[in-house]
DNA sequence: TCCTCTGACACGTTTGAATAGT
DNA sequence: AACTATTCAAACGTGTCAGAGG
């Protein structure tokens, strides 16, 4: 089995420019701001490794992507999109408390993107309130006919919101795609959690877990029900504290045991707490050898230590594109490149004219406790070009199903261009786990370049 | 044997219709 | 008649658990 830290060498490129995102000003392009609601429970989830369940009827996220935007035009639509990733082009397996790389990625299944209902909308209503995606579900099922997002379990994935402004679905094409990521949303798709240590969190704090906690009646409920489970859910217990105990990370401590406490709020207190606390203290930085760090959560560690605004990045684009900014930035996978063994990441040709800077605001600090590999590799970094690797050289298995609001799936094929089966790999994620959310741009200048992204599978709901 | 997935289950939350009160 | 507040049951969302299947 090959380590992540042994794949995360492959790389040697170093990290793209960045700016400060609370600068403001370093992200000028449309002026458009986006920003994670409920950073410090992300953060949480984030910290021990974000789990999230999928199973064949769907299975809402837990915590459930909310963003707050501002920046728009009031009076101008817009469209606001949510899609998953991969992380990176491997499968992973949970052994002795830690994630490991388990072999490659699984052919992605269709490729989905959600569309939030309240799409078109007009900018002063994307402002007015936070947007949340509650009912983003995901499945397993690839067959599905619901729209839901389909994974692979045990595979890591990364949310992207996209904010169109277009005036319908059927103008999208025309509008220029604002994209924003969140490195401290990723997660592992899951059929059934592996990591005690999320499912208590969720339990903690999920309304409809409530029955689940320690102070509630389920252990009334297990005892009645089956003896022996009092008997394993000690044994879990003891799991989690072993695992605490054994775990020399301090980081993930920090996290866990403030929900550790009775109290539901001030659990959630400490949580927050914690966490600016570790904001302060503690500064990783994914380019710097800290590979450990990732070991243990979805995605790099920067992400714990930055605000979480957006900062602004161009997207990855076709030759033909034309991006916002030009600035030359790496290589990301080419359609027609195929996928390398083992950690898919050669052959990549330039589809990146133009990245815009991100903020770099923390110069982290190497974690030296973390040990384990991390299903989300930091070879996913910037300018890694990660989550195409699942999908490079792998044309044909991204679907574009495009499913409108109000019902029935939408026509939108008809500007979708080519099938799906000549679908190049989707642009690059270039997550720069240095800044809040990763903003790129690009403009859809025809279908043909439109259709060459993965983007538009939109799911219904 | 191990790992992953599935479906039934109990419990809590959410939702919306029905009803009562103003 | 219109509006608001309350009640209540059904629907939904959740993790647990046992067992199936590869």
């Amino acid at each position: 089995m090959q380590s992540i830290r042994d794949l995360k060498s492959n790389f040697s490129g170093p990290p793209p420019s960045s700016a400060s995102a609370s600068g403001g000003d370093a992200y000028l392009q449309g002026n458009i701001r986006m920003t994670l609601e409920d950073p410090d429970l992300w953060r949480a989830f984030h910290q021990i490794g974000t789990e999230m369940i999928i199973t064949k009827p769907g299975r809402r996220m837990f915590p459930h992507c909310k963003v707050n935007l501002s920046g728009l035009i009031p009076c101008a639509k817009y469209i606001l999109l949510v899609d998953m990733v991969p992380q990176d082009g491997f499968r992973y397996k949970w052994n002795k408390e830690k994630w490991e790389v388990a072999g490659k990625a699984e052919p992605q299944p269709p490729c989905r993107t959600y569309l939030h209902p309240d799409s078109p909308a007009p900018g002063s209503h994307w402002m007015k309130q936070s947007i949340s995606f509650l009912k983003l579900k995901l499945t397993n099922n690839t067959l599905d006919q619901h729209g839901h997002i389909i994974l692979h379990s045990m595979h890591c994935y990364q949310p992207r919101f996209h904010i169109v402004q277009a005036d319908d679905l059927f103008s999208v094409r025309w509008g220029v795609f604002q994209t924003f990521t969140f490195p401290e949303t990723s997660f592992t798709a899951v059929t059934a959690y592996q990591n005690t240590k999320i499912t208590k969190l969720k339990i903690d704090h999920n309304p409809f877990a409530k029955g689940f906690r320690d102070e509630g009646t389920t252990k009334k409920r297990r005892a009645n029900k089956n003896p022996g489970g009092v008997e394993k859910q000690a044994k879990m217990s003891d799991m989690n504290r072993d695992s605490e105990e054994d775990s020399p990370s301090d980081f993930c401590r920090s996290s866990f045991e403030g929900y550790e406490a009775d109290d539901g709020e001030l659990r959630k207190r400490k949580v927050a707490d914690d966490m600016k606390e570790e904001v302060k203290e503690e500064r990783y930085s994914p380019w710097s050898a800290e590979p450990e760090h990732a070991a243990k959560n979805c995605s790099p560690p920067a992400a714990e230590s930055r605000d979480l605004y957006s900062a602004e990045q161009l997207v990855p684009a076709p030759a033909n594109y034309q991006p916002y900014r030009v600035h030359e930035y790496g290589k990301s996978p080419s359609p027609s490149s195929s996928r390398t063994s083992g950690t898919g990441r050669g052959n990549f040709e330039s589809r990146v004219p133009d990245v815009a800077t991100v903020p770099d605001h923390d110069s982290p600090k190497p974690r030296p406790h973390d040990v384990a590999p991390s299903p989300c590799a930091p070879q996913d970094y910037p300018g890694v070009l990660n989550m195409t690797m699942a999908q490079a050289g792998k044309p044909g298995v991204i679907g574009h199903h495009i499913y409108g609001p109000y019902g029935a799936e939408q026509p939108l094929t008809q500007w979708s261009g080519p099938g799906p089966a000549q679908y190049p790999p989707p642009h690059h994620m270039t997550a720069d786990y240095t800044t809040q959310a990763v903003h790129h741009g690009y403009h859809h200048g025809n279908v043909a370049e439109w259709s060459q992204y993965p983007l538009f599978s939109y799911s219904c709901w």
